[in-house]
DNA sequence: CCTCGCAGGAGGGGGGATCGTCGGATCCC
């Protein structure tokens, strides 16, 4: 799937334009295609050849042409051709904090400024000194920029961003002067990674609350400390930003400051449209020469006054927009569906314990299951061949199952399953025979090996594994691993058709690393008819927690109680899962 | 550059904070 290759490169050409100067409209489209075809389910290869190219919004003739060069060339001659004039290595230096593209072409139009060592040196050597607009301050930005550039920023996952976010929220939540305080941006709409941390406190006293801030001990550098809005690094480099408002405003800066961007431009645009104007400050009705706060509080309140019903976070994505926003723009608005929530889990099916790589006993598992109110989980642990994960023997499986009945007899109200995560070979053979897999009350299976087979062979496995008649679901079905390794090459339509046609579910993978499958391919896979679980993939106890990211990613995906299989009791589960 | 709505050409993403420098760039969602 070469969808990202082609977001990657339209975005790098409109950064260009923009250094370039071209008109903002046309840098724009640029991103708006980026943007467009990096949230596509389909492969844009597919849609190439089928010549829907132009279908995709956001593209017109002339993209689909340099879109279509580059896709059966390997080379836009456009792009080359742009970085003729716009050297591609101004990428880098428009990468710097404090520089945009006003900067990165001054800098390149009168000191031939082309890449950051090249920038590194000229504000080292004072050459920057007396350029228009560039005194003392903005050398030192521009060199502090370098260094963290330099030390890379890449986006966190989820849980590294919560457990920040989490540090920050307690360091402050205490002040006299915090009377409301939460976590806002990608982090509370679920995003599977996350780029900085938002924070937002309603407080009478905006200063205090700054004060505080900058001075916390978590705290690097100070990048802005104005009176309602702060910014400063961590020690890693994590962006943290905070901002200050009053409760008549803390809903809707609550909105503004959870975005997403998009999200927040269509809000504004439908306010207009109404004879309102929405800000972090409030809704209001716009009169000539006067302004009435119509809301502020609350979200609720907000989206009340614009005649919308509470949008969750989550929701306000590219992901889905059209059908969101369809909901709305409509004659007559439907209401939104009721999405899954963390209380609707009832249990976890893909877990593992000591009999594999995992850090707990089944024991200890299954009590710190029932403390988070479950009824029933499903100790899958992985196959003989994973040895490098403690995969367990045919023999000592029934061991392992011993060790469930025993405890089984003990339990009252709760249900220990017998599962496996079954090694998917590189043929799609399973790693257990039809004799040792029908024991089990659970079996899911995956890869962890052969990558790099290529599509074909790749879809044929996981297609071959949903047709097993014992195979129950698919673990973290694209492979992914956040920050390490893109999912890997394959048909994820075929895959997902499959699965409905032979009734296995496939898995929200919810450890943070994971999350696999993401936003996107639930919401895809869920218009298919596919069916879900929602597993941690728990090595000890703690992990079990990572069950609401899971969940994020299921109602990012517009998933509802129903379709997810473990939201059900042991009994109705069972019955799902059963074969026709 | 795209889309709309009309047939060629116009209009196109909202609202605000902060910084560092003197009008505006950069950044946030």
């Amino acid at each position: 799937m070469k969808n990202k290759e082609v977001a990657d490169l339209l975005e790098r050409m409109g950064t260009l334009l923009e250094i370039k100067g071209e008109v903002v409209f046309k840098t724009r489209a640029y991103f708006k295609a980026a943007e467009n075809i990096a949230n596509l389910s389909e492969d844009i290869e597919l849609i190439r050849r089928e010549n829907r190219l132009e279908e995709i919004p956001g593209i017109g003739k002339t993209l689909a042409e340099k879109i279509t060069q580059y896709l059966d060339t390997g080379r836009m001659a456009a792009y080359e051709k742009l970085i003729e004039e716009i050297p591609e290595s101004l990428l880098e230096v428009v990468s710097v904090p404090s520089i945009g593209p006003k900067k990165a072409r001054l800098f390149f139009e009168t000191l031939k400024i082309k890449s950051l060592e090249d920038l590194r040196r000229a504000a080292e050597g004072g050459r920057l000194q007396g350029l228009v607009g560039i005194q003392e301050k903005t050398i030192e930005n521009i060199l502090r920029g370098i260094r963290v550039v330099r030390q890379g920023q890449e986006r966190m996952n989820l849980g590294t961003a919560a457990e920040i976010a989490g540090v920050f929220i307690s360091a402050l939540e205490d002040l006299p002067e915090v009377k409301r305080i939460a976590a806002a941006g990608s982090l509370r709409r679920g995003c599977e990674t996350v780029r900085d941390i938002d924070i937002l406190v309603d407080s009478a006293k905006p200063q205090a609350v700054m004060e505080a801030f900058v001075r916390l001990p978590q705290v690097k550098i100070v990048n802005a400390h104005g009176e309602t809005k702060s910014s400063i690094l961590t020690p890693e480099n994590v962006q943290v930003d905070l901002r200050v408002v009053g409760s008549e405003s803390f809903g809707a800066a609550l909105l503004y400051f959870t975005g997403s961007k998009s999200f927040n431009i269509k809000l504004r645009q439908l306010a207009i449209k109404k004879g309102m104007k929405v800000s972090e400050y409030g809704i209001f009705a716009v009169r000539e020469e006067s302004e009435e706060r119509l809301a502020g509080k609350t979200e609720e309140e907000c989206f009340k006054a614009l005649g919308l019903p509470s949008i969750p976070p989550e929701l306000r994505e590219e992901i889905g927009e059209e059908e969101l926003w369809g909901v709305f723009c409509t004659g007559r608005p439907r209401p939104l569906p009721i999405f899954i929530e963390p209380k609707d889990i009832q249990g976890d099916l893909h877990v593992h314990s000591t009999w594999s790589d995992g850090h707990n006993t089944i024991a200890q598992m299954v009590e710190a299951a029932q403390k988070r109110g479950y009824q029933y989980l499903a100790v899958s642990d992985h196959s003989a061949h994973l040895k490098v994960a403690g995969g367990v023997s045919a023999e000592d499986l029934k061991k392992k199952k011993r060790e469930i009945d025993a405890l089984n007899e003990k339990l009252k109200d709760f249900r220990v399953l017998f599962g496996t995560e079954v090694e998917i070979d590189t043929e799609g053979n399973l790693d257990y025979n039809k004799k040792v897999l029908s024991e089990f009350d659970i079996v899911i299976a995956s890869i962890h090996s052969g990558f790099e087979q290529g599509p074909e062979r790749l879809t044929r496995r996981l297609v071959k594994t949903c047709q097993n008649r014992y195979v129950h679901g698919i673990a973290h079905p694209t492979g992914v691993h956040i920050g390490k390794r893109e999912p890997y090459a394959f048909d994820f339509q075929e895959v997902c058709r499959a699965a409905v046609d032979n009734n296995v579910f496939l898995e929200i993978n919810a450890f943070p690393v994971r999350l696999d499958l993401n936003s996107s391919n639930v919401y895809y896979a869920r218009r298919q008819g596919v069916k879900f679980a929602i597993n941690t993939d728990a090595h000890r106890i703690e992990h079990l927690d990572y069950m609401k990211f899971g969940v994020s990613i299921a109602r990012r995906g517009w998933a509802k109680k129903e379709d997810v299989l473990n939201t059900r009791s042991l009994k109705e589960l069972m019955k799902a899962v059963q074969k026709h």
